[in-house]
DNA sequence: TCTGGGGTCCTCACCCTC
DNA sequence: TCTGGAGGGTGAGGACCC
C-alpha cells in the first residue's frame, strides 16, 4: 500500500541569517555570515549572498572570511532564534498534534494524524498555505516538504530551497531517487559517502543495485540495513512529538591552548558545575560522566565512569570530572574541554533524599569549621557563569567566538589576585549584538576597536538605519534585548535616519 | 591563522556471569 | 572441573546531524 504524502518537512531558508537579515534592514540582500568570531570560530549559517562567495556552515571562519570579505560576520543570537522558532512551532502545531521539532529550524509534521490533509491535493494546500502563514508571522520564508514518509519528506524539502515546496508522488520515489547522490540520504556523511565512493557506489541508484548483504559487509549491520531501505524509497519511522533527551554536556573552545595543568583542573571544574545547571533545568539526574578532552593536534579523546546510582549534586560530577581528568595525559596542550552526564533519570525520591544527605553533611561539615572542600559549597555554587568567584581561576574563560578582531587577550595564567581590586575592564560588544542609546534608539554593534564601537541605528520594519561612533564606555549606550522581526509598533521611538 | 557546540546512534573491545 | 558461547554492562571512539 502506498502512504499519501501527508508528511510534511519544514526548513527555514538559511535561519540565523534570514533572522538577521530581517531584524536589520541594512543587511538585505548583503553576504551574512552568522557564527562564533573568535580565532577558533566556524560559520553557523550563511546568507544565500555569501554562499555565493563558496562560504557554507562548519566552514572555518577565517576561511569565510579569506572567500568573502566584505560579508558582515555576526555572533549568534540565540534568544532571537528561539523566540522566531517558537511562533514557527506554533504554526505547525495549529496544523497536527504530532509535530517533531528537529532544531530551531526544521520539523516533520503528521498531517494525517491532524486531520489537515489526506492526499496529495490537500497537503499541497496545506503546505502552501503554511509557508504563506510564516512569512506572514516572522517575514521569513521557509523550504516545505511533502512525501509518504520522513525520509522523502526531507529530501523534497532540500530540492524546494530556497523558498519552494516540493510534492513527491507516491510511486514516483525510486525514479526520483536514483540519480542523485548517496550524500543526498541522512546519514551519508562525509565517511560513508567517501567509503561508498571507493566502492564505486555515487548515486542512490548504484546503492540500490549494490543490494542489502554488500552493503551491510561494506558499512556494518544497522547502517547498511538502513540504506538499502532508504535506496528503495522505504522509511516507516512515525512522527514522533516527545522525545526523552539521553544526555546532556557542555564544551568550550578556548581561543588559545591550555598547558597549566591548573588552570585545565579550574577549567573542567567549571564546565562540570554548568553541566550540572543544565542537567537540573531539564528536570534530570544522570548516571555516567564524560569528560572530553580534544587536544593540541586536534586528537579527541573521552573518558568516562558510571556511579553507582544517577546523581545530580554539583560536588559529585565535579569529583569524578576530576578523576578522570587525573588519568588524561594534557601535555602539549588542550584546546577543547567538554563535560556531559548520560544515563539520564528523571529526578527520584532517592536522589533527593541524597542530597539532603549531602547537604546535611556539609552543613555540618562548615559548623565544624573545616571549610574548602568543594563538597561544602552551597547549591548555587552550580549557577553558570555565576560570580567567578568559586573556582579561584584567572577569570572566566573565554570561549571562541566570544571576542571580536582585536579583542583583548584573556587573563595571563594563573594571576589569582583574589583581593586585590581589578582594573575596570573594557566594555565589550559583539558584532550583531543589539543596543539602546538614550538619544538615538534601538541599534545594533556593526563593529569595535581601540576604543570605539559603531552602531547602525535601525529595527526590523525600518528603512536602513544610519551609523554612528561612541567611546566603548559611552553611558548613554546600553546592551538590549532583541526587537520582535513582526509586528511591533514603533510608537514613541526615535525614526533612524536615512543612511 | 583550519576545523564550534550539543546532541544521537552505532561499533567494537573487554570483562563478567550464567 | 574445564570450556565455550551468549548476553549484559561498561568504556572508548567514530560518524553524523543541525
Amino acid at each position: 500500500m502506498r502512504a499519501a504524502p501527508t508528511i510534511l518537512h519544514l526548513d527555514m531558508d538559511a535561519f540565523y541569517a534570514s533572522v538577521e537579515q530581517a531584524s536589520k534592514p541594512s543587511l538585505r540582500g548583503k553576504a551574512v555570515i552568522v557564527g562564533g568570531l573568535g580565532p577558533r570560530g566556524v560559520v553557523a549559517t550563511a546568507s544565500y549572498e555569501a554562499r555565493r562567495f563558496g562560504v557554507h556552515s562548519a566552514m572555518p571562519m577565517a576561511q569565510a572570511r579569506r572567500l568573502c570579505p566584505n560579508g558582515a560576520y555576526l555572533i549568534p543570537r540565540f534568544s532571537l532564534y528561539r523566540a522566531v522558532s517558537d511562533v514557527v512551532m506554533a504554526l505547525l502545531r495549529q496544523l497536527s498534534p504530532l509535530v517533531e521539532p528537529l532544531s530551531l529550524d526544521e520539523a516533520f509534521v503528521d498531517l494525517e494524524a491532524g486531520g489537515t490533509a489526506f492526499d496529495a491535493e490537500s497537503a499541497l494546500e496545506t503546505g502552501q498555505r503554511l509557508r504563506a502563514d510564516i512569512l506572514a508571522a516572522t517575514g521569513l520564508s521557509a523550504s516545505v516538504g511533502l512525501a509518504g514518509s520522513k525520509m522523502l519528506a526531507k529530501v523534497a524539502s532540500e530540492e524546494a530551497k530556497p523558498d519552494g515546496l516540493l510534492l513527491i508522488e507516491p510511486g514516483t520515489e525510486r525514479a526520483l531517487l536514483a540519480p542523485m547522490s548517496v550524500r543526498t540520504l541522512p546519514g551519508v556523511g562525509p565517511a560513508t559517502g567517501e567509503h561508498l565512493r571507493r566502492a564505486g557506489i555515487t548515486t542512490v541508484g548504484d546503492l540500490a543495485e549494490a543490494g542489502e548483504d554488500e552493503l551491510v559487509r561494506m558499512v556494518g549491520r544497522a547502517h547498511g540495513v538502513g540504506l538499502y531501505r532508504m535506496a528503495l524509497g522505504l522509511d516507516d519511522r512515525a512522527v514522533v512529538a516527545e522525545r526523552d533527551a539521553k544526555s546532556v554536556s557542555v564544551e568550550d573552545t578556548f581561543d588559545v591552548d591550555l598547558h597549566d595543568r591548573v588552570r585545565i583542573r579550574n577549567e573542567v571544574q567549571r564546565l562540570a558545575d554548568r553541566c550540572v545547571h543544565r542537567l537540573r533545568e531539564s528536570g534530570h539526574s544522570g548516571r555516567t560522566i564524560v569528560l572530553k578532552v580534544r587536544r593540541y593536534d586536534f586528537s579527541t579523546l573521552t573518558r568516562s565512569e558510571t556511579l553507582r546510582g544517577p546523581t545530580d549534586d554539583p560536588a559529585v560530577v565535579r569529583e569524578a570530572a576530576a578523576r578522570l581528568l587525573e588519568a588524561v595525559d594534557t601535555t602539549g596542550g588542550v584546546r577543547l574541554l567538554g563535560v556531559g552526564v548520560t544515563g539520564l533519570a528523571d529526578y527520584t525520591q532517592e536522589d533527593l533524599f541524597a542530597q539532603s544527605m549531602a547537604a546535611e553533611a556539609a552543613a555540618e561539615a562548615a559548623t565544624a569549621g573545616g571549610g574548602g572542600g568543594p563538597a561544602a559549597e552551597p547549591d548555587g555554587a552550580a549557577e553558570a557563569g555565576g560570580t567567578g568567584g568559586a573556582g579561584g581561576s584567572g577569570g572566566p574563560a573565554e570561549p571562541t567566538g566570544s571576542t571580536g578582531p582585536g579583542g583583548p587577550a584573556e587573563a595571563p595564567e594563573g594571576t589569582g589576585a583574589a583581593g586585590e581590586a581589578e582594573p575596570a575592564r573594557e566594555r565589550r560588544w559583539a558584532a550583531g549584538s543589539d543596543v539602546q542609546h538614550a538619544v538615538y534608539g534601538p541599534g545594533w554593534v556593526q563593529g569595535s576597536g581601540v576604543g570605539r564601537v559603531t552602531v547602525r541605528f535601525e529595527r526590523p520594519g525600518s528603512p536602513p538605519g544610519r551609523v554612528r561612533t561612541f567611546r566603548v564606555d559611552d553611558p548613554e549606550l546600553e546592551p538590549s534585548d532583541p526587537l520582535p522581526l513582526v509586528g511591533e509598533p514603533a510608537v514613541g521611538e526615535p525614526v533612524p535616519e536615512e543612511g
